[in-house]
This record gives structure tokens, sequence and C-alpha cells, in this order.
DNA sequence: TATGCTACGGAAAGCACTTTCCGTACGCGA
DNA sequence: TCGCGTACGGAAAGTGCTTTCCGTAGCATA
């Protein structure tokens, strides 16, 4: 049967470049895609020049295929819509841009099935780093089989880091949770609120538990218990903070300050305080954590723990062990 | 020289999965990564069962390499910690987790320069697509080599679809923004407003110049002229529009109304209102474009127009010249 | 001139899959 | 029983690049 084959293929491979140069694969390779092996100053122009002459575009999947691996890191993310992961992924695209990297991305939606759906589509894409940066919740029904993925990527020689999520066994990029909530506590009794009222988030997530801990640690230091009903779950985002805050008031509840386990809670809360017409901070104090770039043009201000977030993003693959945890209330207007 | 081999290779080929369940590559192959050929019920299970039990993961760049091409979505933005473009991410990658694909993504940093270079990095993926995102300069001193860069991925059987700018050949998501400024001018007119000042953003920046074109066209439509003097350029992010605010307020305009080119910059020029102590609404009104997540939590409220930004990133790619806008006062608490 | 290096080009063997092409076994109708 | 068609397994070629290994030219030194 007759097959209709094009004259060349409509993208030039590397072999048309060392063609076109006169010279050989090996040595087109080694022009075109850094090597150790050094080539003759005048091969490297002409084949340099017989690439650009013909449009010539690596192949990376072939060359990530022949290198056995690439050099891109894969990215697991809950929401790129929330700022709080917004700012890693920006600090880990301009870290791997400036190595020459590609980051790839993969959302959860905060669902461990999809999770787990993600880490194993990262491991397929033979990444040289896996980067998770969810967090864990507590009765973690998928945590054996994510371990198994991650594990099996590591022995093929992956990297595997966990940002603000320390219960996994691989380098991590951590931040004092607890320690913060304990800062924050102790800079607003410093303030002067006396009525603290904690919007926790789900009880399941890592994150939003210990930040309470670090909370009720402060407010206790401070002289200033907190009982287990001044502590509300719910959801962990914008609107969820915005329904939960909305029945306390309705409920009636006395605060003259609410802390939640996140900005995006804050802000939510902030708004339901502004339809109840709540005065903030005269009335009700608002805190939070995380300090995300739309805290700053929260009005009335938050006060609020800074987190590293973009340099968390951005630290080094390669030098998994360094933890980083930082604390204090960097952006706060009231601190 | 010896040569030390493991003797197995740290991740398992689909060789070896063959070998496991006792059946042929390909028919590995077949039974693990779908193909038109059956496979007989029995041996589908052999296979998968050997692939379970050595923890095989397909090799995606080997994958991507035999069959030509992967079927990744390469989505090129300007930033993501720009609501904008994070909500056109999330849909780009909601519909293609949906659809069993992966979102790769470049970041330009609002740089000609970056872009090129990004679209280089993209093409060398063998993508299905390269999405850009971004947004067109007027004098455009890249868009030569962008286009050849393009073509040729086209030419290679690739699809390049342009979100939000028109002025590029190929398949496009496209947002009317003349004619949002023109509903928006409308609006505020009817609200009473008659002394308007535009934030225009970078000169060169297309969709900027044609909010304001469509801007100036429908304040003229109201019978309010708007006078060169009263379009000032500036940059196009949040601290740009602070910025601009505050040198307007201290060279002491006169106005009853900010329109900025995006929400971004209005949220920028509400902070320097509220430093300013310029009360809004009443003193002044502030409106924007975009109608991003952060607006619903401007206080005062902005006037914004909604664009559908999570629908544009989510738009199937291969039904390209799917062209919709859409404009209105969405979001608008006071349209 | 002989000898030993170094520098560099090229042939060829992978790398882990997909897919074509062939062969065989089996079922069915005549 | 034969012939034919279908279903499916397997061998092998192909995909574009990297890298090892070999060979040779050119240079410096004796």
């Amino acid at each position: 049967m007759l097959r209709i084959v094009p004259a060349r293929p409509a993208t030039p491979t590397l072999y048309d470049v060392a063609r076109e140069a006169g010279v050989s694969l090996a040595t087109a390779s080694r022009a075109l895609n850094g090597s150790a092996r050094r080539v003759r100053e005048d091969s490297r122009v002409k084949v340099l020049a017989a690439a650009e002459r013909l449009g010539y575009s690596t192949n990376a999947p072939a060359q990530a295929f022949a290198r056995g691996g690439s050099t891109s890191i894969f990215l697991v993310v809950s929401d790129i819509t929330d700022p709080f992961f917004a700012a890693i992924a920006a600090g880990a695209m301009r870290r791997a841009g400036s190595d020459g990297r590609l980051v790839l991305m993969g959302v959860t939606e905060r669902d461990p099935a999809r999770e787990l759906d993600m880490v194993r589509t990262a491991r397929r894409q033979r990444p040289a780093a896996i980067v998770l940066a969810g967090s864990r919740r507590h009765p973690d029904r998928t945590r054996a089989a994510l371990l198994g993925e991650l594990d099996a990527f590591e022995a093929g020689g992956g990297r595997v880091v966990a940002i603000g999520q320390d219960s996994l066994p691989y380098a991590r990029v951590s931040f004092d949770h607890a320690g913060s909530g304990r800062d924050l506590a102790a800079a607003v009794a410093g303030l002067g609120y006396r009525r603290p009222l904690v919007l926790a988030g789900p009880a399941e997530l890592q994150i939003a538990r210990e930040r309470v801990r670090g909370l009720a640690d402060g407010f206790e230091t401070a002289g200033i218990p907190l009982s287990g009903d001044r502590v509300v779950s719910g959801g962990f985002g914008r609107d969820d903070g915005e329904a939960t805050m909305r029945d306390l008031l309705r409920a009636g509840v006395e605060a003259d300050l609410v802390v939640a386990v996140n900005d995006v809670m804050a802000i939510g809360a902030l708004a339901a305080l502004r339809e109840a017409g709540v005065g903030v901070p005269d009335r009700m104090g608002v805190a939070g954590f995380d300090d995300i770039a739309p805290s700053r043009d929260a009005a009335p201000a938050l006060t609020t723990v800074r987190l590293p977030l973009e340099e968390a993003g951005s630290t080094r693959s390669s030098s998994p062990s360094a933890t980083r945890s930082t604390r204090g209330c960097g952006s706060a207007r009231r601190c």
C-alpha cells in the first residue's frame, strides 16, 4: 500500500540540523544542548546557524526520555486562586525560571483523592522533584497510598518536598504554625483584647489545628483561657469565614476580637461584620494568619501574621532540610 | 572496566510489567495505556495486577516521545498572583483535569522578552496547545519572533489560542474590552457621575487602550466628553493604581469618579483615597474592570464589569473560534 | 622523526514506549 | 470437513535524543 510521507517532517529534528550543518548527530547534540564535551567553535557556530535556519526546537519529551528524567518541578497546590498558594507558586516559578527549569502544576481542590491522583500524575512526568503544598488532614485515609507513591518516586531518584506540612517524612519547608498562633495571641492580648473568638476552620485540617493550639497556648499565657465554646469550626475559605461569622453574630455571641485561622477567612468575617454594621476595630477586632496580598487592602485593617510564602516556594529543593519558620507580626498595621 | 548495574532498575518499566504478567510488551502497553485494540479480559487483568504489584508508573516523557507529542496544554500568563490570571488558570486546570490533561504554566512577568522565551520553552514541550493569556503591547517588538515560533508550532500540528488579545492571528477567546468600557461609562453616567477621571494604565498595553477607548465613547455618548487631561497613564498593578491616584490627589484634581482600567488598580486607588480621607462613594466613586475575586471585598464597594475569566480559561481549545464577549455590570453593587 | 597527549568528530547503542504487521487459534456456516 | 472471518498475541520497527567508545588529527616534547 502506498503511504504518503512528507518530504520533510513538519518539525525538523536534530538529525536535520546535523545534516544541514554538515556534522554528525553527536556534534549537533553537544553544540545545542550543553554537554560536558566541548565542540570546536566553528562547528558550534555552524550548528547554531543551521538550527536557526531550520527553526529547530528541541523535542523536550525525547530529551527527557533519553536523559531518563527532566529537571522540572511538579508543584501540587490546593487552589491556585487562593492567594496563599498563588504566592507559593509565584515563588516557585520565579526560582525555576532563573534555574531554567519548568514548573508543572496540579490542583487538588482540597480533595485528598484528587491529591493522590495528582501525585500519580506528577510521578509519571518524571520530574526532578515533587513539591506538595497542600495540608494534611487528620484522619488521613489516603496517607498510605500517598506515601507509597512518593517513596517509589524517591526510590527512582526524585526528590519530594513538603511545604507547610510537617507530618510527611520528606524534606520540608515548614512554618511554625503553633508558634505563630502564640505570637498572634500575645500580640492581640497586648492590644487589650479580652474576649477572643476563634474561627478554627475544619477540625481535620492539620494546619488549622496547630494554629488553634498555638492561639490557645498564647491566650492562656496572657491569662485569657480559651474555652472550647469560643473555638468555632467551619470551612477554610472566604465564604466559610463569612458564613461562620454571620451565624455567630446572629446567635449573639459576645466578643471583642475574632481570630480566623487564615486571612482568607478573616476577610470573609470582615464582610459579615460590615454587613451587620459591627464597627471594626472599635466594637470588634479581626485577626488572621498568612498576610496574603489582599490583606493589605482589607478595610478596616486586619492584624495578621506574616508567612514567607514566596520564599517558601522558591526555596531550593536541593537543600532539602532547610527548615525555615518565620513568625512575628510583619504586616500588622495594628500589632 | 567494570560497571555496576542495578539488578533491577529502580523504577519498573513496561517491559518488567509484561514479563511479570507473562505477556508481551505490546499487550501490556495496550492493556495499560488505552489503545484502539482490545485485549482479552484475562490478559488485561493479569497486566493490571502485575503493574499494581510492581508499583509501575508510566513514563510520560517516553510515552509522549513515542506518540510524537503530549495532550498537555501550555498556559502562558503574566503573573499568577494577579487574580485575573489566577482565575483563567483555575478555569484551564479544572477543564484540563476533567479531560485528563496536564496544564504546564509559564510566567512572563509582563516582559515581552520573557514571553518569547516562555513560548520557546512551551514549544519544546510539544504540548497539544499553547494558550497565551497575556496582553499585547503596542509597539510590539517581539511580535515577529513570537509569530515565527507560534507558526512553527502550528505547522507541527499544535494549536495556538490567544485569550483576550485579538491582534494575534490564531484561535481566540476574546473579551469585548471597548464594549465593556462603553457599558461601564453608560452605567456610571446613569448613576449621576459627571467629572470622571481615568487611570489608563500603560499607554502601550492593548487591553488598556481598548478599555479607555470604550470609556471615552461611552462618556461621549452620555454627554460627558473625556478630554485628554482626564486620562492618566501609569502602571498596570495595584501599587501603580495607588501611586497614580495619590499623585492626582496631591495635584488637587477635581473629580467625582475614578475609573481604573482594571480592578487591581482600582483597589490601589481605593487605598490612596482612604489614606487621603476622601470619602468613597460620597466624595468620589471608584470603578474598575474584571470583577476579580478580591473586588468583592473592596470596601467601600467597587463598580466593576464582570469578565468570564474562569470560563475563558476552560473554553475548549479545540473549538477555537469560539469568540465570547460578555459585558454588563455583573457584580456591581452600585450599578 | 618518533612518541605521547589532548581535543574533538562520528558511529552506534541505548532509553521506554507505541504501533504496524504478521501469524495463529477459534468459531461459524456450508 | 473445509473455508473463511474475526479476535487477539507477539515480534519488531520506529520515535529523537544522549552518551559511550573509538579513531584520528594535530600539537608539543624528546
